[in-house]
Order: structure tokens, then C-alpha cells, then sequence
DNA sequence: TTATTTTATCTACAAAATAGAATTTTATTG
DNA sequence: CAATAAAATTCTATTTTGTAGATAAAATAA
């Protein structure tokens, strides 16, 4: 990927921001993730990945005001930029696309 | 990612595949998704994908006849298993039921 | 003021994406 | 038949993404 394009992980990172706006922050964003991929998901890779979205400009932020609960450091909240939301709906219409040029005899061979 | 999820690249290798079945070998892989991703893609890009998911069990080959063409080693054409339908399916449908959910104003931000 | 909780950041390694060079195989041409 | 050209795969190396675990920081509770 040359910057351009969206990692596998980092498109689910994305989607999940659009589902928890305006409370996307790395650990509400590691929640979703966590159920509804099954898969073993750390918060560390959500970070990971959410800072280099950041850097491509997929993605902007902002420090959150202190809460009520217990501790830990201001939450930072992720928002979708214009040109992430593009990137994001471009690569659903090419899977779209994809799927309806589909020869479906090729799922039906085993 | 752990052996069991696709990459980026290789979920549009399968989806390519899928389109050009029962002829998808490394150079009509190529020529198809560069097509439709207008990126550049190189042919060694293709393959080395092709190699790994073969190796994970999405995809299964069988080298075709020689051609009536001027040269060349013979094709290896590409065939997607069923774990391999399953799995790209099962990608599928958790970024559909994601879009569902998402928060529409998160994408009218900017 | 000390402990606990919640969060983000840092460091390191594994896997996937990408690029370019090298190799193999086949057919044509002289 | 030897030399050349074409079509394809394979190899080698580097950059970018994905993943894990440890560390640090900030806030409230005790």
C-alpha cells in the first residue's frame, strides 16, 4: 500500500468510528471490534492503527473532557475526515462491484 | 492477522478470481485488477498473494494446457475452496452489517 | 498521599504488500 | 536446429500493516 490505500484492519477501524460517532476512542472503538469480529483484538493494534490513519488524514482528533469515572487519561476522541469517508465509500463500491461481476460457479466447485 | 483473515489485497485477488473463473491465473489477476483499482499493480504483487493464500487453504490450483500463443511457462489457473468462499463471505457480511450501523453523521463532518 | 483504574504511548516483532530482477518454458524465425 | 523473443512463474529484498506486551500518564478513591 503506498499511504493511499486502507489495511484490512484499518478499514474496521474506520467502520467502527462511523458506528460509535461521536465516541470513538481507543478503547469504546476495541469493545466493537472485539465482538463483532471475534477475533482477540488489542488495544495497542487499535492504536497502532489509529495513529497511522491519522497520518494519512483518514482520520482527525480531539482530547475529550474528564469524565466521572475512576481514572485514566482524557479519552481521544477520532473523527472521520472527508477525505477518509471517501476513501472508505470508494473501496465498498469496488468490492460492490466486484462481487456483483462474480461467476457464482466459482464458489459451487467444492 | 493470524493465518485466518484476509488482507486487503487478498480479498480483491479472490474477488478477481471469482470474476475471471475458470481463467484466473497471475497475468489475468493482474489485468483485472488493475483495471479496476487503477492502481498499479505488478504481476509479482499477484503472485506472491496467490502463493500465501493457497497456503492458508483459500485457494487451490492446476496448471492449464500449453496455448496456441507465441511463449511462455504453462498457467497456473486459480480456484477458490470452500473455506475460501466461506471466508470471503463471512468478510463480506461483517462490513455490510458495519455500514448498516453506522452513524451517518459521522460522515458529514467536513 | 498512596493505591487503583482507565487510558494512551512506546518498543519490538510478524505478516502482508510492493518492486524489481532472475528464471523457466514455449513458439517463432532465420 | 540454433538463436531470439514472448509469456509466464519464481526469487530476493524492502516498506507498510498487523499484533503483542510492557510502560507511562492522568484521574478518582481510599
Amino acid at each position: 500500500m503506498k499511504g493511499t490505500n486502507l489495511g484490512e484492519f484499518e478499514e474496521l477501524v474506520m467502520l467502527a468510528i462511523g458506528v460509535l460517532h461521536p465516541k470513538a476512542y481507543g478503547v469504546s472503538i476495541k469493545d466493537e471490534l472485539t465482538e463483532r469480529t471475534g477475533r482477540q483484538i488489542t488495544l495497542s493494534a487499535v492504536h497502532a492503527s489509529l495513529h497511522r490513519l491519522a497520518e494519512k488524514g483518514f482520520l482527525e482528533s480531539q482530547f475529550g473532557e474528564s469524565s466521572n469515572k475512576r481514572g485514566g487519561k482524557r479519552k481521544k476522541y477520532f473523527f472521520i475526515t472527508a477525505f477518509g469517508a471517501k476513501t472508505l465509500e470508494e473501496a465498498k463500491l469496488m468490492r460492490e462491484q466486484l462481487w456483483k461481476d462474480v461467476n457464482k460457479v466459482a464458489f459451487q466447485n467444492n
